[in-house]
DNA sequence: TCGTAGATGTTACATTTGTAACTAACAACA
DNA sequence: TGTTGTTAGTTACAAATGTAACATCTACGA
């Protein structure tokens, strides 16, 4: 590297996602009194409609105490509710409430308004060769 | 954005950033006992020999409160001292002491050979243009 | 010079996270 | 059947973090 912390990769990418991430915070934070993980789980949920805990843990790469609690919290809420498999009582299926199906909507209108910005401040150009890197990067390793 | 999370730009960014950073982590943080936070703070002073906190918050964009508690227990082990400036008593300059400019080098070297492992699975002109385009981002933001 | 406002850095408390131990359920095989 | 090993998910405890209040100092105008 890189005598300048600036162009190390790792610090760079942090610095790059706490800035990106915390204007988008605010929304599922202060709104829906939601945490990251729990948009992450919410958001996954959303995509594929019924999953298990372990499912998420991999998909997300996320530990499962993490998972636990979040899906936990969003049960709380009545975002989300569960139901023991009946071939294996040791899982559970994860579904969105009708509540939890309009919070993700809401959210997933926010996020692509906020994916605009990215393409303002980068051109998309730029942007869709930041999105093949990363998604490199991140199946290297 | 964005069908798939894996294309909404804060969470790719997330992703990337922890799992490139995992391995490095292992260097200060086994070896040195050093949090992440305590490791940039460490960086930033090995680049320019004396700042003071608030110009580290600046720089790295952390908050005050999390360098507080990174400049403290990097003083305890020795790796940095403090000397209140004459002109402006609330303010102190902080060192790194011998001992800490020898952790600094060493892990210099670690992540200048961990440096190496991206451009190896990204390719030397991707990798510039990741750079590059994370600099943009985070100027933008 | 007094008082008020702002800056620097620390501390205290609540919240969040990581790690490891745990429960409950299954699977495989003697 | 019973014993051993493995997996899904939870819980308990310690460590780290965020937020807000705090102490200390400076700046500057009335």
């Amino acid at each position: 590297m890189a005598r300048q912390l600036s162009d190390f990769l790792p610090y760079l990418l942090f610095q790059a996602a706490e800035l990106t991430s915390r204007d988008f915070q605010r929304h599922y934070q202060n709104r829906y009194g939601m945490l990251r993980t729990e948009w992450r789980v919410m958001f996954h949920l959303g995509q594929t409609r019924h999953q298990t805990a372990r499912h998420i843990c991999e998909r997300a790469s996320l530990h499962k105490t993490k998972v636990s609690r979040a899906v936990k919290a969003l049960e709380e809420k009545r975002y989300l509710s569960r139901e023991t498999m009946q071939n294996d009582r040791r899982q559970e299926l994860l579904f969105l409430t009708k509540k939890g199906f309009s919070v993700h909507a809401e959210l997933t209108v926010m996020a692509a308004d906020y994916d605009r910005t990215f393409e303002k401040s980068l051109g998309s150009e730029d942007l869709a060769a930041l999105i093949t890197t990363l998604n490199k990067l991140i199946a290297t390793h």
